[in-house]
DNA sequence: CTATATACATACATCCTTGTTTGTATATAA
DNA sequence: TTATATACAAACAAGGATGTATGTATATAG
């Protein structure tokens, strides 16, 4: 068959894009031809090429599809003026990402290609500047709540809300990383939420 | 010219390895071919082949090559006893493990070959394992430097030792992911011991 | 109703890359 | 001194992978 409506279309793009995270995250981006992805997606590599570029365009809109939504959550839970004190909120926002990699498999899946399963060389460097990014914006909105928390006289000692926020951004980066490689969560992800829990009461009054 | 000497052979063996690490560094593991590693290292594929099985094999020489020397370093740190007391100590191996990137090029470059420039999948992926047991290691010995500390009652509040080094362990995970993807350095690697200072800093009385 | 653009499938040409095989000069052991 | 193992270089064979070019059926616009 051929030639299918717009939808029809649009369908098999989509349908290319989970072919496509399934390959990379079983053999690795570089290691994955667009022949696997095609056949994975029951389409011939006819179809990849009218959709896509390349490899890379299919990457971009795997990572597209996963993070442009989820920096915006994350950006609205910790904003969000909630009746919760700032450091619950920071708490929650960190324990929510938690939640979606256990319960979103394409989040799950493209976070591990994205940190296990590429190589960041040529198209793909451009990507590291990116994450630098969206590790700035984290960690200033995570500085805001902490200096909310610092005006409503909720924190331990006399710390600056912008050493606090970079510790936590960086705590926080180094659990995806290892909740990532944990592969059969006998390490981190039993506990993760349980790490982030005393990792912010080491900072409560 | 061929059949050098014991020397010489070993001589050509670790200019493979050094070829390797840039090579790698440059295009990525799985980009670089041994064509690429052997012109770089100013010999035929066939001394390549002579002295490794294939590709993976140099990737794994270059890993050992670092990391086994560093793991010991880095345990002697934590475990001497000196005449600083237990949170200067974990400290000061933090800082010493900053140094060593700052000074230490091969050892710079293999943690950007090793965080971002390689896929681990198939043969690469027993490597994960590997790098969860390091940590492991690490954590229980900066664990053991937290109860020192705790005997000599230098710990603010009542933490229990156990997590504050698996606290202290993320965050210099992900201190040491952001050091490499900081190439130009603005963002983290010209801070780095500002913030290992500070972390520490929120454990002391 | 017809023409055209769309959404693919199929076929083709080219370039790498890998692993192996063979050749060879020389250090070294006997 | 000679034989053999060593340390490579050079040649060979074969299989992918990529990008493009071409073919084609059909939705849709006019």
């Amino acid at each position: 068959m051929v030639r299918k409506t717009k939808e029809d279309a649009e369908l098999t793009r989509q349908r290319i894009i989970n072919a496509a995270r399934s390959v990379f995250l079983a053999r690795g981006v570089s290691r994955s031809t667009l022949e696997h992805i095609a056949s994975h997606a029951e389409v011939t590599r006819g179809a990849v090429y009218w959709h896509f570029k390349n490899k890379t365009e299919i990457f971009h809109a795997i990572r597209e599809q996963v993070f442009l939504p989820l920096i915006d959550r994350m950006d609205d839970t910790l904003t969000m003026q909630g009746n919760e004190d700032p450091l619950t909120q920071i708490e929650n926002s960190l324990c929510d990402t938690i939640n979606e990699l256990n319960e979103n498999i394409e989040m799950r899946q493209t976070y591990e290609i994205m940190m296990i399963k590429c190589e960041y060389v040529d198209e793909f460097a451009t990507v590291l500047q990116q994450i630098l990014n969206n590790c700035s914006n984290i960690t200033e909105k995570i500085q805001l709540a902490y200096e909310r928390a610092e005006s409503q006289n909720l924190l331990a000692g006399k710390h600056n809300p912008r050493a606090l926020a970079q510790d936590t951004h960086l705590f926080f980066s180094g659990l995806l990383h290892m909740w990532v490689k944990d592969f059969d969560g006998s390490r981190f992800r039993f506990q993760a939420k349980e790490l982030i829990k005393s990792h912010i009461n080491l900072r409560r009054k």
